[in-house]
DNA sequence: ATTACTGTATTAAGCGCTTAATACAATAAT
DNA sequence: ATTATTGTATTAAGCGCTTAATACAGTAAT
């Protein structure tokens, strides 16, 4: 897991997201169970409050599914966990298209620039399985 | 102008990214004279104070130059404005594949996402010049 | 039954951002 | 000379986020 926060946006927030991405990616599979709000906040080296913000949260979007005393779960509603994370792509998508196109970029600029650059040296990782997979290995 | 401010992050960061891109798209062109502070602040619907620490940055970058008494003035200095404009747009290119990459899409993916839904139905606007601009209009 | 681990709630303190209300020096305009 | 406008600085107050230090109720394990 990677933690990485910053001090320009409220860490409530940031847990959060990073918490949909690990659900949304698949790297917390449906009906898994997650670690204690306890644990968790160890790992990202923030106050348990924090942590447990994060989650009010995230529970009520329906990701989570929380037992009392048991612990926390990842939803099984394998098409909710999917369209979700459509969802956050669109939205990333467009709010780089927002960027792009106040920097004075036009449509066709963009789709260059970006097959351009995210084709040319990737991220030097998995450039095995690249290529052909159509879904990232993510999800159900 | 939009002056579009969430409350999720600090004021002063908003202000001094859209003025960057304000300049950098050549809506503010080199050399030009910015309103004043109490002027912008009063457009934005910030206090001053506000606006004045957004404009201590962007001096700091050096996309603007401060004369004491007559107001503040877009640099002249053309090169750099261009070389900032491909600075940002990497830098948000840069985020855009982080987060998609963290959502389980390959890079072949998200190139494809991308031209898919760029070019769809765009942003309604300006669809008649699109198509063979390749500079945007931006910049000197 | 006792122990350990869940989620949850409360209180107080500290910190950064923002606003409001001024004030001052330097220059442009009259 | 006077007036208006510029950037700039200062002080105090309020607010939200974060942390720390607890505490409690419910359940699983022993």
């Amino acid at each position: 897991m990677s933690w990485k926060l910053d001090s320009d946006r409220p860490i409530y927030t940031q847990l959060l997201e990073i918490l949909q991405i690990n659900i949304v990616s698949g790297h917390y599979p449906p009906g898994s169970k997650l670690k204690s709000v306890r644990e968790l906040a160890m790992d990202a080296g923030v106050n348990p409050n924090t942590m447990q913000r994060a989650f009010a949260e995230l529970e009520q979007q329906g990701l989570i599914r929380t037992e009392r005393t048991a612990g926390r779960f990842v939803t099984e509603d394998t098409e909710m966990v999917g369209k979700t994370r459509e969802t956050i792509a669109g939205a990333q998508l467009d709010l780089f298209l927002e960027k792009m196109e106040q920097l004075g970029f036009g449509r066709q600029e963009i789709v260059e620039f970006v097959s351009t650059r995210a084709l040319a040296q990737a991220g030097r990782r998995n450039s095995a399985s690249a290529g052909s997979d159509t879904n990232g290995g993510a999800q159900a």
